[in-house]
DNA sequence: CTTGTTGCAAACTTTTTGCATACAC
DNA sequence: GTGTATGCAAAAAGTTTGCAACAAG
């Protein structure tokens, strides 16, 4: 890698504007502010990312957010998963924490996973079906069993 | 397990009107069709699942479709995962093949494959973060680098 | 100046809901 | 007969698109 990270927090908080002009790409206020809401946000639907733009005082077209959106996981610096069953969320990449999500059934609760814990997984599935996991983009649905969860009855 | 199957290839091939009648639940002719269609088409959008339907000239509302999908999931008669970023695909609940799914980004094939390849990873989530992963609604995106897929670049 | 990008409004796809009718039990 | 299930039509939710105006390089 030849980044050079000028801040820690985001490996590449300067580099989109270095990833979006390799690309012949435009840098547009409407695209930093997409970018921040959605580093800012952690997991965000297109529409939160809408309202939180827009709570800002700055008047983004939800449908620049969608288009907004592409470009930027086109270029890599965001990553969407289905942390439900409707509307996509997504998250900033940060390739020092990959991570893929849990996501409670009873409670909601959304939790983040570093890749590391797919590793026999990734080697099973590629010994045996040529298959390689995009593991950033993995949801697993499920249940916890801690505290967090009163014991009901399981409905989906 | 009690079960008593009439027919080799669907463990519950009768015993679906006992789960439904079980909960109460009455046994329809709609029912009957989109249960049939969704054991055919093995893995099925609800729209799908309603062409399927019409297609025999019994017309079914697509309505009625997407409530009947509902009632037959909660029965644990199906289920459903996200095979697509778009529409869920149904499938029919055999608990005796449980399996989760791979879906490859290049050539769009889909693998079934046995749940028990996520043993280690259960016992990881388990005992990491006390959660109990939904197997058979886990649906893994990637890639497969067999000859299936001409070695291109990758783009989602 | 040139071409990519945005805003706006309308279209589209998928899913949900209200309500009167029909039918399973 | 009673109450659940269905059909229909309309609405909601999420996303995409065409096009004129705009602005980044």
């Amino acid at each position: 890698m030849t980044t050079d990270p000028a801040h820690p927090d985001h490996p590449g908080d300067q580099d989109w504007r270095e990833t979006l002009r390799a690309r012949g790409l435009r840098l547009t206020p409407q695209r930093e502010l997409v970018l921040a809401a959605v580093r800012e946000l952690r997991h965000a639907t297109p529409d939160q990312v809408h309202a939180h733009v827009r709570a800002r005082s700055e008047a983004v077209n939800l449908s620049t957010v969608y288009r907004t959106l592409e470009v930027l996981e086109d270029a890599g610096l965001i990553k969407h998963a289905h942390l439900s069953d409707r509307a996509p969320t997504y998250h900033a990449v940060d390739d020092d924490h990959e991570h893929f999500h849990l996501v409670c059934r009873r409670c909601k609760k959304v939790t983040s996973v570093a890749t590391g814990a797919l590793a026999p997984l990734n080697e099973t599935l590629r010994d045996r079906y040529g298959f390689v996991p995009d593991a950033a983009h993995l949801t697993v649905f499920g249940t916890c069993e801690g505290e967090c969860c009163p014991d009901e009855h399981d409905h989906d």
